[in-house]
DNA sequence: CGTACTCTCAAACGATCGTTTGATTCAAAC
DNA sequence: GTTTGAATCAAACGATCGTTTGAGAGTACG
């Protein structure tokens, strides 16, 4: 149980596993990466990934769940340092939310694909995998929407949802790098990153402090 | 060749592939549907696929060949009205670009599905599947960039091009019916969309208009 | 009639899929 | 030294995949 003869080797068989998995599942969909290419590709035999994660469906969940911890802690984490607070601004509570996502999808060493493999998800439609989401990032979305509607009291909830809906499609957009912006060959990925995110986050703000109208149409 | 013996008797049988493809491929993405998937659900032979389309790769063209065409259309007609007059706003422009996607994500008879086909192939990452999109879908992009430049003249041509992709990412995860927001059971489909459409457009509106800012981070 | 051609169909092809099996390796427990 | 049990391995399982085949149905044209 707790001897583990070949983990200090390198990295351990599941580890390999879920980073070489995260990887070939954002490239390649869900469906489209084999446990062939994925057992191959982390160096270990077909049979592991039925030994440790008993099946591909629970490999699939167990790559969301490892990420989407990280994402929700770093994201409360920095939340917690500017809530209910007097000086904190807009572009505060929107850089806690948005920053760690795309912090996420530059680090190296794996996962930076997980963020493709999340908007697939997305994609995917599946609803056991929607529910799955829901269940681990209700209680995120609901203490910033709570955040947000402190500095905005001119919204109501249901109002900021709406616009909270749109921020994040947004940030879905930029983290999978789905942008028909094409990132010039001299700029570094870090500095890309940056300015999307800098954009994003200005951007969101006007959209967010844009005052409320009544039930009129969009003018036309 | 002109003759199509079985064409009259209901959709052809080419029709009848390419909705059911459509929907299946929305469904359980590309590799997820199978053929005998779609040939069954389509009500034909499975040697049709190959016969009509020469393989599975080229189904999938076709069907993102057949919706994109249509959407490109809409929109420029709609663009073509507002273009270049003095009394078109900002929001006139938007709902050019943001109206005919969300129209057609809700059209009934298949098209419906389109939407998440199309949301899917930004996920798959796929670079021939994004190229084809680029070229069919550069010059409409160009086209809305250079009427947005004429109504925000204090936003450099790069910085439209940025705010314009938060745009797209916003309305591609609003037409894929991503959202977070539950629609309720007593408000219909097409009053959401509306609503949706509406919020969008509003928002991004904001976002547009918010001016520029020299080089300075964001301010915190 | 016969010929030509398009389309449909059942059946099978080889390849690849996720999963299971049973033997083997290896470190730790006794 | 023996036993134990977790971990790895090659090999095979049945199922399903995209694709191909060859025969047959149906229409149009001479």
């Amino acid at each position: 149980m707790t001897s583990a003869p070949y983990a200090s080797r390198e990295r351990s068989t599941k580890e390999r596993i879920l980073g070489a998995a995260e990887a070939l599942f954002a490239t390649h969909g869900f469906a489209g990466a084999s446990l062939r290419q994925v057992t191959a590709a982390a160096r270990v035999n077909l049979a592991a990934v039925n030994y440790h994660f008993g099946s591909k469906d629970k490999l699939i969940e167990e790559v969301f769940r490892r990420r989407l911890d990280e994402l929700n802690s770093r994201r409360l984490a920095a939340l917690a340092k500017i809530a209910n607070q007097d000086e904190t601004q807009l572009e505060d509570v929107l850089d806690a939310y948005i920053r760690p996502a795309l912090d996420l999808s530059r680090t190296d060493g794996g996962a930076a694909a997980f963020v493709r493999v999340l908007a697939r998800a997305y994609a995917e439609h599946n609803d056991t995998l929607r529910r799955f989401l829901s269940d681990n990032y209700g209680h995120v979305l609901r203490q910033f929407a709570a955040e947000f509607g402190r500095l905005l009291p001119g919204l109501a909830r249901e109002e900021i949802y709406w616009r909270l809906d749109i921020v994040t499609g947004a940030l879905t957009y930029a983290m999978a790098d789905f942008g028909i912006i094409q990132r010039k060959s001299d700029v570094a990925e870090r500095d890309h990153r940056e300015a999307a995110a800098e954009h994003l986050i200005r951007f969101a703000a006007a959209g967010l402090r844009n005052p409320s109208v009544s039930n009129s149409p969009v003018t036309r």
